[in-house]
RNA sequence: AGAGGAGUGGCAGAGUGGUCGAUUGCGGCGGUCUUGAAAACCGUUGUACCGAGAGGUACCGGGGGUUCGAAUCCCUCCUCCUCUGCCA
């Protein structure tokens, strides 16, 4: 959520973001959040003096009674009951005008960074660089869909018998190769500095709110209703929200976590041809990395988790391009993001493994995120994450690019984990 | 899940209808003293909103209510503790 002091004094510069992501009206609609909190402060003037003079009368009223005055204090307590009447009016318009307020900055996205490129869809993404070279596999060019049952390692039809579409069944060394990933992922990361963190996996609607996930998308994420409580789409929710309504002190900056959850996505409505076998699950695994910096640091930040994600894709000897988002494909809350693909040899397409983004104060804004600076004063924080990595698209890569004659060949990597060198 | 108890400032812990945003202690910060430190003493020490400022308003787990006036009374939800039950 943009802070409405900011839309205030950078009017020019967040009018220009949100045409660069082709928000529609965009200048009657901040001019209406404008008069909105015009409204409100000043609703708020009128009820904070009423209140004053109510509280003094009360004050005077306590005196009387005990010096035994009660006629007197009988008096006054008529004024007192019109300023009741008149503060609940102007409390009942200023929830209104805060609720109205509140409302529209919802639907307002994060201001792009200047470094964003204008465009509509992922068409206009920018390659930042491409690294590794596309195997050629030859007449050995099976699909992923179509390895793992080849070697009986991953099974969507059991997953299907005992829950659903889009859970599949990982076995054997389909299994083994899901926790080798996981925990190399976490090896790396804590090698790297990462604090890791296990957080719950159901979230309440605060924590919804807090990463932004409420109250738009409530339709992506599973509901557990009895408790109304929500299933995570990823890791972000929890770890970011541990530092909801927290004022950290300067020297704990930047905060590095990272954490392994299974995600939990709905994905209404996205079943087709391109998503077929491991492109896109209900449920999947993945190791989530968090930063919560200062403000002058985060995009230094965001470059190095960049690189830090490249770094594992490298290890893991995949070919890989890097893109930043145009204004149109960048995701809600984010200010800067980079998303990672690896090329699947079988299937020839580019598959999004990681996003990488930074949120400046968007999210913390929302948390009340803040810390406190040497001049004492509390400022909000900037949050950024990246997936490090999600695991399905990995393995599709990984099984589609290295199988040949003698079976699928593990990265180096991966062996000491795994304990088997080719399925 | 049932019965009982409790949630107050960074922490501990007073406060049961009226000058209470809240006694006190510890911790933190600043100072006096000291070559330096400790001790002692003095001062200071929450967050947010409105206001140019003076200042005002709100917040004692969350929400609602009673009252001229609520940390204090009532309702409701949440969390923690104790006992019983169940369970990995």
């Amino acid at each position: 959520m943009l802070l409405v002091n900011h839309i205030r004094d950078q009017f020019d510069v967040v009018l220009a973001g949100l045409q660069k992501r082709n928000f529609p009206d965009a200048l009657s609609f901040l001019n209406q959040v404008l008069a909105l909190d015009d409204q409100r402060k000043t609703t708020q003037t009128q009820r904070d003096q009423l209140q004053a003079e109510s509280n003094s009368i009360s004050k005077e009223i306590g005196m009387l009674m005990k010096s035994g005055k009660r006629e007197e204090a009988e008096q006054i307590k008529a004024r007192t009951a019109q300023l009741k009447q008149e503060i609940k009016e102007l409390d009942e318009q200023n929830s209104k005008a805060e609720e109205e307020l509140k409302a529209l900055l919802y639907t307002i996205p994060n201001i792009p960074h200047s470094s964003v490129p204008a465009g509509k869809s992922a068409e206009d993404n920018e390659v930042v660089l491409e690294h590794g070279s596309i195997p050629a596999l030859g007449e050995y060019k099976l699909p992923h869909w179509e390895l793992i049952k080849k070697y009986d390692i991953i099974d969507f039809d059991l997953g299907v018998k005992i829950t659903g579409a889009g859970f599949p069944v990982y076995k054997g060394k389909g299994a083994r190769l899901q926790r080798a990933l996981i925990n190399f992922f976490l090896d790396e990361a804590l090698n790297a500095g990462f604090l890791e963190v296990q957080p719950p996996i159901l979230v309440n609607e605060d924590s919804g709110y807090g990463t932004g996930q409420l109250p738009d998308k409530e339709g992506q994420m599973y509901h557990a209703t009895a408790d109304n409580l929500y299933l995570i789409p990823t890791a972000e929710v929890p770890i970011t929200n541990l530092y909801r309504d927290v004022i950290l002190s300067e020297e704990d900056l930047p905060i590095r976590n990272v954490g392994y959850t299974p995600c939990f996505r709905r994905e209404a409505g996205s079943w087709g041809a391109h998503v077929r076998g491991l492109n896109r699950l209900h449920q999947f695994d993945k190791v989530e990395i968090v930063q919560i910096t200062h403000p002058d640091k985060s995009y230094e930040a965001l470059e190095e988790m960049s690189s830090y994600v490249q770094g594992l894709l490298q290890k893991l000897e995949l070919p890989y391009r890097v893109l930043r988002l145009c204004g149109g494909d960048m995701g809600f809350t984010s200010a800067l993001t980079y998303d990672m693909e690896v090329f699947s040899a079988a299937q020839e397409r580019w598959l999004e493994v990681s996003s990488v983004s930074n949120f400046e104060t968007y999210q913390t804004n929302r948390l009340k995120l803040r810390f406190r600076g040497e001049d004492k004063k509390t400022q909000l924080a900037h949050s950024l994450n990246g997936s490090a990595l999600a695991l399905p698209r990995i393995v599709a890569a990984i099984l589609e690019n290295n199988q040949g004659p003698d079976g699928i060949q593990m990265p180096k990597v991966l062996q000491p984990y795994l304990g088997f060198d080719r399925i």
